[in-house]
DNA sequence: CATAATTATTCACTTATATGAACTATATAT
DNA sequence: ATATATAGTTCATATAAGTGAATAATTATG
């Protein structure tokens, strides 16, 4: 059942993060404790992560995953398909 | 890379949303558009929910995932483990 | 510009979730 | 108590995500 739009909303809040955190690939997946592979295809847009995986990047980055969910792009989606 | 944890406060949350909207596991899947026998599995804690899942249960109860993921035992849970 | 070092991507395999149908359990009616 | 309807569970199968290792691409350095 999957959404490709809901899936790039959620892969670009990691991307995002990570520019604004200026982490690479490499960086984020060690410090998360999740593959650089796994990873790299979340960023590609080719995965989307599970909410184990979204728990570990959110704890590499110091932010809840209230904070993970909680921005504007997946809030209008989620109004706009309401 | 499952977090026995995290499941059962997620899934637990799931629950807890249908006993306060008196939704039955038939009911919220019909709703929902997601096989009952999933969501069943998923109040069991035999399963988790996948952000897609999660995003059809939070359009059934009409609320938005910032909602959804914004509630005390993740956030305790999250600021406990960090 | 060549080559070493670093970073990113791909892919086979493993593990997990979603479905639908069969089955079980519970409630209601007669 | 039994039949019928309603609600919940289980499980085989299909599809999707996670890992690790090989490969490719990018960036530094001599």
């Amino acid at each position: 059942m999957r959404n490709e739009k809901l899936g790039k909303i959620i892969c670009k809040r990691i991307s995002d993060l990570m520019r604004q955190n200026n982490l690479s690939v490499e960086q984020l997946a060690y410090q998360s404790g999740i593959s650089k592979g796994g990873l790299s295809e979340i960023v590609r847009y080719k995965k989307d992560p599970s909410n184990y995986t979204i728990l570990n990047i959110c704890l590499a980055l110091n932010i809840t995953m209230t904070e993970f969910f909680d921005f504007d792009e997946l809030n209008n989606y989620t109004k706009e398909i309401s």
